[in-house]
DNA sequence: CATTCGCGTTCGACAATGCTAAACGCTATC
DNA sequence: GATAGCGTTTAGCATTGTCGAACGCGAATG
């Protein structure tokens, strides 16, 4: 396999330290942090700056990430074929269910929210477009696990944090859950993830019947259950949702 | 001055072309674009893809954007201190005036919008968080040339592109214009960039008393004007919003 | 008030790095 | 079944980016 590109590779892992800590950092701090010469570095954050990606306090000195990043990942989701295709249903989902609606693919070791309709009532809710939920707790999570086995591995390799009681993080028996998943078509997160807080995810699949995406709704647990398990209603909805949009997506063939 | 980084920029080259193309683009349509060798481009390429920056179609091997940069613009919101001591006062800015409210920065020759309020009904809208803005034709974009010494070049130097029959493109006529908005210390949009909408919008200053960014509501020129002009009310309580923001970016030195 | 420390930045020389051009395998097309 | 176009790989050269050290500056320190 061909070697990549060191320049980029570096300026790329910048960007993601820069990401990652919660306040501006040093050219010192990033240098050391990525084994480089402080002069190297700086090349590089140079570059950045002149390109946008990254910006520099004046005052500090210090780097944080630049506006053009904002611009760019729009224009990801402008281009998104998955989301532009739920756009359309997701909407008529969240006013049936009456909840939250969130539409997911797999990035890296998660799932990366790129549609999320607000639940349907007047209550402030700042939008997760872009953020980021576990694998192995969340119903979109999951539900990913189970049919699509690039996101199994990476689920089986990434560290399983128990978020409350009910967290699944064994393998064995997580491994177990996904079976089920797969026989039932949908999963299920019953405060996994969060306390007080409960989900349904489906699948959504290409043309191929590849996992190419999910989508789920959210909301509290005394809203979305019913004797301890979703409402029935709730999950139909969700997977008609689902076969919606892949139904748009196979269609672009035929 | 020293030289950047050239895989970087060129890297960046790539990111900004596979953005502007409203479509998937092939590896020769990229390197021809740039004047790159194909294998300089695929190289690059490469690397992106397994940073995530790039996603590659597997069929067509057209390359679109990647995921990556939809986690990082989000990161860069988070970051971004001018947003947060925004999202408090907008809020109320929207339900008050009952219009849609904009958070704009400059961003090379237009305005960045890092924040975006629903206008408080029921319609369907669209989050327009990461959209660009022209310069010359919208509130925003007037009151931070205006204020905004590098906002005032971009201006100049920008084409400045007649949206509507109202669009003031002149640079003479514009200068005026945007001296009258120094004055008054907030800027209008009576139909300037789309038909039927207008706009209010005024500064946002840092601790320096320099404008880092500005903010503004927009809406139908029905519910927005009277006899004209924009209702005092609705310019009042946008002029406040800014004041409140840029109290709190300058609350941290005194 | 002089000193020192740490910061971001610049400089210059070396060689590792990434670039160029040509060839490869592949699919789709006529 | 020949051809044209695609994305990809290869090999060798020199351009490119890297490194270590030194610079100027401001803030903390004695």
């Amino acid at each position: 396999m061909a070697r990549n590109i060191q320049s980029v590779e570096r300026a790329a892992a910048m960007l993601r330290l820069l990401a990652g800590g919660d306040r501006r950092l040093g050219l010192s701090d990033i240098a050391s942090a990525l084994g480089l010469a402080k002069a190297t570095a700086h090349g590089i954050l140079r570059t950045l700056q002149n390109e946008g990606f990254v910006e520099q306090d004046p005052e500090s000195g210090r780097y944080q990430l630049g506006a053009e990043l904002l611009r760019l990942g729009t224009s990801y989701l402008d281009i998104h074929e998955l989301r532009a295709r739920a756009l359309v249903w997701t909407d008529d989902l969240a006013r049936s269910g009456g909840e939250a609606v969130y539409v997911g693919v797999l990035h890296q070791q998660g799932v990366l929210v790129v549609h999320h309709v607000f639940r349907p009532d007047d209550s402030r809710q700042v939008l997760e477009v872009g953020a980021m939920q576990p694998l192995h707790s969340t119903a979109l999570g999951k539900v990913l696990a189970a049919c699509d086995p690039v996101a199994h591995s990476e689920l089986v390799e990434a560290k399983r944090e128990p978020f409350t009681a009910r967290t699944v993080t064994d393998l064995d028996e997580l491994e177990q859950v996904l079976g089920d998943i797969r026989d039932r078509g949908y999963a299920t997160d019953l405060e996994e993830n969060w306390e007080g807080v409960a989900a349904v995810a489906a699948p959504i699949f290409d043309r191929h019947r590849l996992a190419v995406g999910a989508v789920g709704i959210t909301g509290a647990v005394e809203r979305v259950c019913l004797d301890g398990a979703v409402r029935p209603e709730l999950i139909a909805a969700v997977r008609d949702c689902a076969r919606s949009v892949s139904r748009d997506l196979g269609s672009g063939r035929f």
